[in-house]
DNA sequence: AATGAATGAGAATTCATTCAT
DNA sequence: AATGAATGAATTCTCATTCAT
């Protein structure tokens, strides 16, 4: 075999994509993204078929990363509200450490290209994360919406919570707690 | 000075640029968006000095249009609850009746091309919801956070809401009575 | 009406094209069309929508003067021999005269890039030279092959006359008439 | 030196060029050429030291094949119309039943890829079939022209007879006929 | 003021060729 | 010798903006 495809380049091209879409949104350059990543224009094309390959495959690696930090030493047998707020102490902390991974992530989730495969295939990667989610509406205040609303209003207000704390740093734990709060009252008191 | 700018064009152009948006993000060319408003590619720089400036128009003029739907027979003699009910009720409604222009808020809110000065002048307009947002905040649980976070939690739970409203219209009256519960008790309880 | 497209510019475009596609065959850049013919390098797309767009255009354009310089004068009483000898005089003048537009033809008849639509169009414009060619094959030796047989055959040995002329230029009057000869004895004698 | 140059490879990849070249003309990928090939990218490089001499051979070895294919069985003591004619029906037969090979070789010709060199090299290998055109020019219509002229005629011809035929495979055995008696008559008569 | 042709700097992608393995 | 990843110049086409009419 000649050189194989190199696991090394193809994460340089992930993370400076993650910078550049972060920054440019989807219609980053692929040209500023091969360079951000140290390889020729053409060698991104030789990881990825093309740019939507690319975002979807880009999309993916965020959300796969997300969930692991999301999912990481999740205390299965501690009672609901232990458990969702390791889930949501993890969630904001991820958003915070990242701030480029969420900007992408945002922009790659409001353009339309990603695909449909890709958007079920995450929804299936947050198997655990859903199961939690599905108990906190099935006994509080949503649990005559569908579960996926609960879900939706978490990440809602949890994208919230990380806006100000960007914006206000030292005050990341107070924000961290009253969200859970909003969240915790809005869905599953 | 021979013809004055006709507002009707200006109008027209809004209208375009909303519907173009709103479908292709705010790298819709101004062509399209000439084209939309049946001006031609140069007028719309007679009437917008450059596309940053019309994103910024427009982002100005829906979230004062949404403002304007808000606040529309304000009951402010009613208990919080009312009001707060009456100003969700429309914003609900505003956002599900016009679908295109919530989508093209979104992709201008999300992108890099919407300045600081459009953000606080925005800010500015929603004054006597504001107040409402303040008073919801000061007696409830987000008593120790500042009002903005009450007001972005409001505008982020309804975003959810109207998504679901959008897949599910016959549900529209249950989600937005679902929302609501869901955001005043995560505020102001 | 703004600036209207000027017929000048078009016919530059097309110039540079026949030089350009004649060196350098159907994948000849549109950069270098363009420069050639002292438009920016977008202006070649707003007359020609895209580079097949031109290509067809081309070979459409090359064609109709062809056919035009075959015909002009064409003596409609005379003998078939004198009207044949007429048109076949034409026919080598033309392809002498321009070396280019031939070369350029002949690689635009030969690649994928021009559609049916073209070449029936082009037939359609034959007409008065598709009859003659009819009557030929009719009387002759070709009398129980289609006429589109005797009309390729035509081009066929006259093609070999112009690549002769080409290199022995003196000899243009001694090859015109040994082709025509050819021709008259394989098709019509 | 380590293993030496495999016979096999060479002519995998000449036959691959030949297919692709056909179908996509000079400006085929030599990427695509090697994987039809089954051989590496790479290793096309190792046989022709760039695209051009790949084209330049491809061009010797299909108009070398084309030359055995006609002179194969060639009755050297027979009549000039009986030569001839032997020579012609293998000339039709080897294009109707090689139609890629057909198709490479002209693209090749019209391109402006073969050099000089190709076609001297080509010129000198049709040896005995020069001479018999020589023959066939002598004594007929010919007779003032140079041999090249009745070889280039004859050609046209051929080239013309094999397109009805490749279109109406099925009157093959008549335009093969009237080809040959429209050669026959134009060059020999 | 209105028009839309003209401009040329990008944008995504391809490809002959090189070179590490 | 064989492989195929890496390279970056070249290609077609788009688009915000200008400017002649």
């Amino acid at each position: 075999m000649a050189r194989p495809l190199s696991e090394e380049k193809r994460t340089a091209i992930l993370e400076s994509a993650t910078e550049v879409v972060a920054m440019l949104g989807v219609s980053a350059p692929t040209a500023k993204i091969a360079k951000g990543a140290g390889v020729a224009e053409g060698t991104l094309f030789t990881y990825f078929a093309n740019k939507d390959e690319l975002l979807n495959g880009l999309y993916l690696e965020l959300k796969t990363d997300l969930c692991a930090a999301m999912m990481t030493g999740y205390p299965a047998g501690k009672s609901l509200i232990e458990r969702s707020r390791h889930v949501w102490d993890r969630y904001i902390g991820w958003g915070s450490a990242h701030p480029l991974k969420r900007r992408a992530v945002r922009q790659l989730a409001v353009s339309d290209r990603i695909t449909e495969a890709s958007k079920t295939l995450v929804a299936n990667a947050f198997g655990e994360f859903n199961d939690m989610m599905r108990e906190c509406a099935a006994g509080g205040a949503m649990r005559h919406q569908p579960p996926s609303f609960a879900s939706a209003i978490m990440s809602a207000i949890a994208d919230t919570t990380m806006d100000f704390i960007l914006r206000e740093p030292a005050q990341a734990k107070r924000y961290t707690k009253a969200g859970f709060d909003a969240f915790w009252k809005a869905v599953a008191d």
